[in-house]
DNA sequence: CCGGCTGAACGCACCCGTACAATTCGGCGT
DNA sequence: ACGCCGAATTGTACGGGTGCGTTCAGCCGG
């Protein structure tokens, strides 16, 4: 498959139709519209993904792989956590946050949302097979931060789903589900706080004063 | 339930759409499904509201306004905290988890979800009008509480969106986005986490020692 | 007798997936 | 560097299906 023989009119397809399929919805979207957008003819697009269903399907995955990998990367960067442990946790929480109030990612959570009854397997997909990726990758770098005496978590897994919790959860309110784009000062203030309960909660000593302003 | 007075159909046909919308979605219903499941005949539906677009919209403003009532009930338990504080706060996640992961609940939020590009009003609707209804009535809470001397938060606003992101959260992830209900232990081990860390973080004095399992 | 309800059908529009002939583009041998 | 071949692409049109919103004659209860 993946036919090399021409330019890559498959890329410029899956980009378009995740597009239009978040402009519209999937059963709003019409095949005819994503041909234009992708600037191809509509029997390309049959010769390129035999049905609307597995254009859809093939498009989510692209789009849920790269803001996964995105996602990775971001908690990927705490494993040198320098001096400043709550400086690395903002950090990460501000480029976590930066990942999940892309327009790009409020349009993935937002198809994901509706179709989800109709396309089950989605889910595997874009949270990461099995179980949530993230809250696994980032449980491992919170069992490490309290190994070496950083941190007192008896739970990381259970830490870590807070931690985005904490992180995502008034992103969703204060972005008005995504409708509202919000600015890397309101991500960072998020960021902060979220910081700032986390460690009154799970720190190992504490420097409890220096709260939120 | 056969025919007893106009009212009741109206009703009928409202929680006959709800139902049906959140069986397939807003596009992939018909018109013709939610009067058959109303034990309906399809004019009388357009007799009642005029049109599909309008339908979605009473029948999502009847079950946000429903969802809304039990949720608020439930904030409004806590106003007569007994003795234990943190018993009072468990009770208080459970009861909202139970309205948050209820099969109606996830059906509203996820038609929210979808829909809330081509119908912004939703918005204000489901959420409450303006901000959060939820968030501030459960801030007024905290800052009795915290008047009281029992919790020491400085910002209610903060601690109530992130006391609700501790529940939400987790339960989200848990439940797969409402495709796997979660049972009854499961949502008093989720609330019980929650409260957990926000009491390492918020009270006043301390019972830090009990921790979760 | 009257107003709401019913069942069925209709016009209109939309869209998926495919067929077909004409056309363009990339690769290759020389 | 050049020109040809075959494959990929294009535009258009069609068949099948579906659904919205409406119309209309008949029905039932008060």
């Amino acid at each position: 498959m993946t036919t090399r023989g021409r330019i890559d009119k498959r890329h410029a397809i899956l980009n378009a139709a995740f597009t239009v399929f978040s402009r519209k919805g999937y059963s709003q979207s019409c095949v005819n519209e994503i041909a234009a957008e992708a600037g191809v003819a509509k029997p390309t697009v049959y010769n390129h993904l035999d049905s609307k269903e597995n254009l859809f399907r093939h498009a989510m995955t692209a789009a849920a792989e790269g803001a996964m990998a995105r996602n990775l990367a971001a908690i990927e960067g705490l494993r040198d956590a320098g001096g400043e442990l709550r400086g690395a946790l903002e950090e990460l929480g501000l480029q976590l946050l930066l990942c999940y109030a892309n327009e790009q990612s409020w349009a993935l959570r937002r198809l994901l949302y509706a179709e989800v009854t109709q396309f089950p397997d989605l889910l595997d997909i874009v949270l990461g097979n099995g179980t949530n990726r993230l809250a696994e990758a980032l449980a491992d770098r919170l069992a490490r931060l309290t190994l070496t005496g950083r941190l007192r978590v008896t739970d990381p897994a259970a830490a870590a789903e807070q931690f985005l919790a904490l992180l995502t959860g008034p992103v969703d309110i204060r972005s008005r589900l995504g409708t509202r784009l919000l600015t890397e000062p309101e991500l960072r203030d998020v960021a902060g706080n979220a910081v700032s309960t986390f460690l009154l909660a799970f720190a190992a000593e504490d420097a409890r004063a220096t709260a939120a302003t």
